[in-house]
DNA sequence: CCGCCTGGGGACAACGTTGTCATAGTGGCG
DNA sequence: CGCCACTATGACAACGTTGTCCCCAGGCGG
């Protein structure tokens, strides 16, 4: 790392006191009021009061405070608050920028933060922004208590929650399909041929891998090829635990020959175990990722759209936020099944 | 899609005003400045009162109002705001999710907002920012025209530059080694044999894009292979230019044969572009990005890391919060080439 | 018994803005 | 010439919180 001193124009040192609309009236010689006229676009000001004023404001670099503003107004911040597992995901910076677009269109600013999947760090990063008087929230649980937010939607803040529903709490919800699309996943591998068709699904107690596990259940039955629970390895994975997995997986009396994985994150940690094995069991993800095409085989995908995950859930916020009084939505997005190659070799 | 309508714990449409200190003052009997003592963890408070005060504040749901506490302490209002090119873009969300991190630690919530490379629009989010009093500024600037900063400057908002330096104001900036690293590139690729090395990069206004472009001729010359025009081909790119840029450099007098990508977007163009292809050059890419290493053959690149590159401004700027008056620093980080063989082709 | 100190708590102003209402000037019209 | 309507502007309070200063009761030493 180095450090150079640049060269160019510097802003001195010097701090100033920031400029207040107060300071703008008397430079211009009119009332504070005034100024705000100004400032607002508010009509019943002479051009040429306002262009005193507006060169008082540039002379003296006043912006002015918003929280000021809000306070007195009362009503909207003019800030949408957006809390998630995680902004470093592509799946859900892809969700972010969806609802950053439409609050833009909307002249809303995004406040986010990342939960880790932890549920206190989700209610306390919802409440902050509760505190900060968002008008409204959006957010991807982490647990299954919501209560705490029924004071914040009693007063009036619409919540909606992304990708997972709330534990104990009413409110809208996007979601999408997750239990069809797994089906569908099973579905596919097993008119290939497969009838030994493994899972490896993330941590059974978030709602999206318990969705699916259902999914694929439901589709192993449905292909009648029967539920054998020595096929399913659920919980937090690593790189290590799904290379373990697989090596059980492949190697047992009855191998896998194929294998449905949870999520993104787990596709990517199967491609890494088996890069270079000779023999490669069929395999489709859920949630689609950059690249799959252009991996050796492609890898086929149930994909879904963060974008629209997003869209659709900001959407209903502004709805709320419009004056939409009906029963809380429920929206279940559709997935695909997108035919890449890795999911249609045969058994 | 479909619509459910789901089961639970309703909350009524009723919407109740926001409780404030006053109405938990008077339930509990006291004065509304003990109920601030309270919320504040002030001493002075008998542990009775206290109890009387926390039950109001739960029974009524008081949250309190930060835009009110900010205007009345007028120091720190607790946020950040990060102006970059695009959430969605992975590299800046390693970025945002780094600095959200950091801030975190420093109490603090970050709110950020996407210039799609428009001055205008960075602009006009850098001011809005300014406007709701964020304690310091990230921005990764579109533009060249940054003096817009400067009353905000004095009036002691510190501002660091992310990726690009700023056009016409001095202030801490976070860079990376956008020279050595296509120095590096083309060294490597001459070093095994080839001498029609093509460079593809972004539009030149870019910075990075134009320094990339600086050390691609400069290790042509380095290498001894001498800077020929028309092996470069810079804008903004899609799949379709780089598609016929690249059967342009493959198919001249004296073809390319190797090949270094300005950045991950183009990168993955001409992956897409060469998927398939009888001849592939070798190429080497700048920025790294996630299954590089899986795709065949692995791509070789210019890696640097984002949340280096966030969590070095993101220090940068609470050095500047916690005082630090020195002069404007230049931060480059540095740069390694990764080979995994599609830069190792012999020419 | 008096003065002083201390712990607990309250009154009030102020932060920077905007909504409400008042007021001064101006020009038209009967 | 007086009245009205209208335009341009200002005075003032209020938003919800916190900093400053003040007060009261009770305990304690002299």
């Amino acid at each position: 790392m180095t450090t150079l001193s640049p060269g160019g124009t510097a802003v001195g040192p010097r701090k100033v006191r920031r400029a207040t609309m107060n300071d703008v009236a008397r430079l211009a010689g009119v009332s504070i009021k005034t100024v705000s006229r100004v400032v607002n676009d508010e009509p019943g000001v002479h051009p040429s009061t306002a262009e005193r004023v507006l060169a008082a404001i540039d002379q003296l670099g006043f912006r002015r405070n918003l929280s000021a503003r809000n306070l007195r107004r009362g009503s909207s911040t003019g800030t949408i608050g957006l809390v998630l597992e995680d902004v470093g995901n592509p799946f859900y910076s892809g969700v972010t920028r969806a609802v950053e677009e439409i609050a833009r269109l909307r002249g809303r600013q995004v406040i986010s933060g990342s939960s880790d999947e932890d549920p206190g760090r989700e209610r306390e990063l919802a409440l902050e922004f509760c505190s900060r008087r968002v008008d409204g929230l959006l957010i991807v649980p982490a647990g299954l208590q919501h209560s705490y937010l029924v004071p914040e939607m009693r007063a009036g803040t619409p919540v909606v929650f992304l990708d997972r529903p709330a534990g104990d709490v009413v409110a809208d919800t996007v979601l999408v399909d997750n239990i069809g699309g797994t089906i569908e996943a099973v579905t596919h591998l097993a008119a290939h041929g497969h009838h030994r068709i493994a899972f490896l699904g993330d941590a059974p107690d978030i709602f999206t891998a318990n969705e699916r596990l259902r999914g694929y259940r439901e589709g192993c039955v449905r292909a009648g090829i029967g539920y054998h629970e020595e096929l399913v390895v659920m919980g937090p994975h690593d790189e290590h635990t799904v290379t373990s997995a697989l090596r059980r997986l492949q190697h047992g009396r009855e191998p896998a020959t194929a294998l449905v994985a949870g999520n993104n994150r787990i596709t990517v940690h199967v491609l890494r175990a088996l890069a270079g094995a000779a023999e490669r069991p069929a395999l489709v993800g859920f949630d689609d990722f950059e690249l799959a095409d252009l991996l050796s085989p492609p890898v086929t995908v149930i994909a879904h759209d963060a974008s629209a995950l997003g869209k659709a859930a900001t959407d209903l916020l502004f709805a709320r936020l419009d004056g939409d009084n009906s029963p809380p939505r429920r929206v279940v997005l559709p997935v695909r099944l997108v035919p890449r190659g890795s999911g249609e070799v045969r058994a």
